[in-house]
DNA sequence: CAAAGAACTGAACACCAATTCAGACACTCT
DNA sequence: AGAGTGTCTGAATTGGTGTTCAGTTCTTTG
């Protein structure tokens, strides 16, 4: 054996299999999980069809890397946004909103991701993806039951059936197709935002409150 | 021209296409839609798969229809729950029940009509199935709110989010899997129905009531 | 019953994207 | 330089399912 892997190499190896990843993401947020085959991708990343399978065994492992790698930045986003807040309810509320504002940014992604039907089997890390968010979102429920702010509830039933008011609502087939002036996003994102705080059990008044609370940080809304 | 379509022969026609139809429904049912496939669906209804398309252009037809037909069901089933009530809130808490019900009671299908992955493009359909349903959600919510029990509102964006975390919650990939014994099938109802209820600016305290009126009837919980 | 039209059959075909692999090229080390 | 190994290429293969259609069977009518 007079062969070693030079360090330069393992760098243009980590580069490649990056630019693969990269490359189905963009794919992704243009054209949705259907424009992701194998061949388009490999042209965009500069490669031959058959190279992608030098990284990754199928395309279902393609896809669940892409899947996990959006899900790992959405979960650092909320973390980001909650843990910024002052309290339990706004951390639920800055939560929330996060959600809803990411998943307009990047609605033909976040649409792949979810639910677009894809021609290989993907479920596990769907649901693996789905259930790190959910997580975070009932530990917020749960922190703000533990403080008092909301009556006691099945938090995880609860952060699952608020992921779906968002996702249904936002980007699912009967979202509104006008969202892409800034006014209205806005508008529908608090809109949104609002009826998860009070689905939870926060009263209506406060609920607002809280909501343009959440909504304020202008950042929040240009998206990324 | 000497030959002419008998009655017997056209009851005979239509006997076999809601036939195809049914097989398709049944194996949806069983093993969602990944299984509806031609040639087992023909076996089922006792036809050959080339019969099947003396009944439908295509395989993304026979599907369009299955959707529908569950569809009509789904909405004449929301109806007569809802006219049943006593007000305005009883009715829009019994529709929300029914949906729940009935999508827990057929969770394979109720998945593969509103978001297993096909491999024929079936968006039309399954769009307006989710804004028949939808729409008849937003009808009662707007009534609660001209009845002055719910602050104004978007009443199609509040319906779309109350479908979207019924059906996340209850079917989704994180849906709790042990809701097969009717105790639990009951708390999930009830505790979903709350959370709807609340979203759209029902007190925690009225909401609790409706919810316990809007499960009473014990038919609603055999299924159907 | 025979002729003509309609419906049915199921094996063969078409399609299309994932996957493979033999040959070309690149890199490492003596 | 050149032997040995790793990596890349892209045309060909594969596999699975929707769809077709020539031949068969059934139905109607004179």
């Amino acid at each position: 054996m007079v062969y070693r892997r030079t360090q330069q190499v393992v760098k243009r190896l980590a580069a490649r299999r990056q630019a693969i990843l990269s490359a189905a993401r963009e794919t992704a947020a243009e054209g949705g999980m259907s424009a992701v085959q194998i061949a388009p991708v490999a042209t965009r990343a500069r490669v031959a069809a058959g190279t992608v399978y030098r990284y990754f065994p199928c395309k279902a492992d393609l896809i669940s890397e892409l899947i996990a790698e959006v899900s790992r930045d959405e979960l650092a986003a909320i973390r980001r946004a909650a843990d910024a807040a002052p309290g339990p309810s706004s951390a639920l509320a800055a939560a929330v909103t996060t959600v809803a504002v990411h998943v307009l940014s990047h609605r033909k992604l976040a649409w792949g991701i979810l639910a677009e039907p894809v021609d290989v089997d993907v479920t596990a890390s769907r649901l693996a993806s789905r259930r790190e968010i959910a997580g975070e979102i009932e530990l917020r429920i749960g922190a703000a039951v533990r403080a008092g702010h909301l009556p006691a509830q099945d938090t995880a039933l609860a952060a699952t059936a608020l992921l779906g008011a968002l996702h249904e609502s936002l980007v699912g087939p009967l979202a509104p197709d006008n969202l892409d002036d800034a006014g209205r996003l806005r508008d529908a994102v608090q809109t949104v935002t609002l009826l998860a705080l009070r689905a939870v059990g926060v009263m209506d008044a406060r609920a607002r409150g809280l909501v343009v609370q959440a909504v304020m940080p202008a950042r929040i809304l240009v998206g990324a």
